[in-house]
DNA sequence: ATTGACTCTAACGTTACGTCATAATTTATA
DNA sequence: TATAAATTATGACGTAACGTTAGAGTCAAT
């Protein structure tokens, strides 16, 4: 009762391409070939397939499964052990880090305060919570799902793909608005984009009211960030968009 | 005053590929080209490197990192946050596997003590302390001394180069036994070789005396792993040895 | 003018597969 | 049983962040 590549990819949990790789790298040889040239396993191959598959959870990389596989005078429980001593020292980097990370938040939050503008602190008063499920369920995939659990404890936020995909729309928005520079700050097509800016800032980050509108809309030409930002999409765009924002907040107001 | 390549790569700290690859991505572009090709940056490129090292530090890849540099619009609390619960579930994972590599020593161990023989002890028995200074050099390159010296009250061991040159070495000895095989067990290269094996398994592992070589020959052919292993390598050579194993030791019992 | 130090671009190598593309083979259906 | 559908095979390129030659041009000093 041999098996073929199909059946051991599901039995095992891993790709039809896995299976390709281990026996090309002589990892995982299958005990019999058809004349077809079809790859025949065996329970004890089956076997051996989750040892690999313990080995590399556990953070080996195959070249060292191989080693052990192949060698039974092998001393894992050495091999083990300077293993865990390597998992540790990274455990105690990550945990250096977090630290970092935490006073790194800290000081851009202690920064902003100081910084002029309520504006900003808009960015971050933003509604962090609407993507969390997406978020949780990609994380739980990659790192098992007590992991997430407790990190859900801990804190909460857009996954970095919605951040992407995010700003990418941000971006295109931009362009659209260049792309009808030309027609002048009261153009129908630039005040539709003007009008989608709004909504996208409310969407992702705080119910930009007009009033706040036409306050971003100063802070683009006063701020020499934003301004600096703006312009490498297309010179003038800052004083441009800004002009057009005082157009559509006026329009809005009526 | 314009720094170029090499002076920059000192400064930061990498090397000029990298500065290279990140010229390439459009991460890093340097202000300025001289006619003849030659990147030349200034003190705001040394500032932005700074920054771009940090965010590597703490773990970012490069288009992230790209994205917030590009974007000061960029929400990098959110993003911090982000990446915060990230780190932490891998700090998790890594505690779980830490666990698991745990429980799987103890229970190499705990089956080993069940296994027939004192031999496979004996494997373990073996000096671990003699390579730790390089070990912990290494991984102190890697992870951070802190890290290491944590890591170093709590275990130690070889390196995992240590055992690959360790288990080379020891395919070597055997690869010089086959190609002397034809000329039986009492052939002097045959023997020369045998006596390198227990040098070689005193050197790394225990004091192997006489009659514990003898008894590791034995074990050759009556244990189905070793023998299963050591025929890999030629068929029939785990008879061999085991024969030329018992000459070797007659020789030094005289 | 030559040497040595430095610089450039181009391109392959690394890890563990994912993802086509193309072709052969086996199994299922009509 | 003929054809369609499912499965299998072998390439071969792509990924991340550079390391590492290799071959060639440039700059400063002798």
């Amino acid at each position: 009762m041999p098996y073929k590549v199909k059946k051991v990819a599901e039995i095992g949990g891993v790709s039809v391409r896995t299976l390709h790789h281990y026996d090309q790298i002589g990892l995982l040889i299958p005990e019999s070939i058809t004349p077809a040239g079809y790859r025949l396993y065996t329970d004890h191959d089956l076997e051996k397939l989750q040892q690999i598959l313990f080995l590399k959870e556990i953070g080996f990389n195959l070249s060292e499964i191989k080693t052990m596989l192949d060698n039974p005078d092998f001393n894992r429980v050495q091999a083990m052990t300077a293993h865990k001593a390597l998992l540790i020292a990274k455990k105690l980097r990550l945990e250096n880090i977090i630290k970092t990370v935490e006073k790194t938040i800290e000081s851009i939050q202690g920064g902003m305060e100081m910084e002029k503008s309520a504006m900003f602190d808009a960015f971050d008063m933003s509604a962090i919570e609407e993507h969390k499920e997406k978020y949780a369920e990609e994380v739980k995939q990659k790192y098992g799902k007590e992991a997430v659990e407790e990190s859900e404890r801990k804190t909460s936020a857009y996954t970095k793909k919605d951040w992407a995909r995010i700003m990418a729309n941000w971006e295109q928005i931009y362009k659209n608005i260049v792309a009808a520079m030309d027609n002048g700050p009261s153009d129908p097509q630039v005040q539709k984009a003007v009008g989608e800016l709004r909504q996208h800032i409310t969407d992702h980050f705080y119910n930009c009211t007009v009033d706040i509108f036409r306050g971003l809309g100063n802070l683009y030409v006063d701020d020499d960030r934003f301004t600096a930002n703006i312009d490498k999409h297309k010179e003038g765009l800052a004083i441009f968009l800004s002009e057009a924002m005082h157009v559509y907040c006026d329009n809005q107001a009526k």
